[in-house]
DNA sequence: CCGCGGGCCTGAGAGC
DNA sequence: TGCTCTCAGGCCCGCG
């Protein structure tokens, strides 16, 4: 499910019933994540109070009172429920979700504020893991992350220097974490149709000879900045997985241009002949792309 | 170091 | 109805 926008919505869902709570009580029922739980895992966490919950890229981070950082992602197909007691009509509202098996909830967290925060992922590709908060820097997990394209320090120079030299596609360059981010297969496709730029195109070619950024370059941070600006907005893409918190889904998938649009009409094309969104396959991944608009 | 392909899982949808 | 096949929003790992 998620990139950036759904992790961010995530977030905001779940900072309300988990910050300032503590974890009174863990329950682990499947183990077998994309790496196992420890055995030790819920002791860890139980009696300890989360300080704050933030995030990194793809990575929700849960502060605990314990010193250690409960770092979580939701891989393909994870996400997060909150119920509060006596909320039945709110289990029963979402009751009929066939993707919210209750087989697949795999971690639930009892806080002592009353909510129930709990971890549903299929696919099990999600992950949890507890790392001390004094070696989160040397996290291999989060060390060669690049920079958050949301920060005022993104801009076209940084991108740029990520990019020079390399012959590999601006596909595959944006769908780096190392390059920027945060960016996944949905919000590389729609970036780059903002910004005009082929996803074939290669990646050195947003830059100039000594990795200094061009207009290309430029165009393509401001596109990232507002589509994933825009996508938060909507509380994410909503095609199969993701939902907010309250179990609602996100609506940024009505506002796709490119992604998942294959034969549709571009959007951006002048005239009554416009060219139809077209799909490629790029490092084993759908591209969706406008070959007239696209350059 | 770099880029690519394989693999990890389950479920939905298409086609027969 | 039911089977088979393909595809899906991610990322680690091993290979060349």
């Amino acid at each position: 499910m998620p990139e950036l926008p759904e992790v961010e919505t995530v977030r905001r869902g779940l900072a309300p019933a988990m910050e300032g709570a503590r974890l009174a009580k863990v329950e682990v029922r499947r183990r077998d994540l994309r790496w196992p739980l420890p055995k030790n895992f819920a002791q860890r966490l139980e009696g300890h109070t989360v300080t704050g919950l933030g995030r990194r890229a793809k990575y929700l981070l849960a502060d605990l009172s314990s010193g250690d950082v409960l770092v979580m992602h939701l891989g393909m197909s994870g996400s997060f429920r909150v119920d509060h007691d006596g909320a039945k009509g709110v289990l029963a509202k979402y009751h009929h979700e066939k993707s919210k098996s209750p087989a697949h909830d795999h971690v639930v967290f009892h806080m002592s504020n009353g909510a129930t925060v709990t971890f549903n992922d299929p696919r099990r590709f999600g992950s949890m893991k507890l790392v001390a908060r004094s070696k989160l820097d040397s996290e291999p997990l989060l060390r060669s992350i690049g920079p958050e394209p949301l920060g005022n320090e993104f801009d076209a120079r940084m991108l740029a220097r990520a990019c020079a030299g390399k012959k590999t596609s601006l596909k595959a360059a944006l769908s780096d974490q190392r390059k920027v981010a945060g960016l996944g297969n949905i919000y590389v496709c729609e970036a780059l149709f903002r910004a005009r730029l082929s996803p074939k195109r290669l990646a050195s070619t947003i830059a100039g000879r000594n990795g200094e950024p061009n207009a290309r370059a430029a165009a393509l941070v401001d596109a990232i900045k507002a589509v994933l600006h825009d996508a938060i907005k909507a509380g994410g893409s909503s095609l199969r997985d993701h939902r907010r918190a309250d179990g609602s889904l996100g609506d940024f998938q009505h506002n796709f241009q490119a992604y998942d649009r294959e034969g549709a009409p571009c959007p951006a094309c002048k005239g009554k002949n416009k060219t139809k969104i077209k799909r490629i396959v790029q490092t084993g991944r759908s591209t969706f792309y406008c070959p007239s608009c696209q350059k």
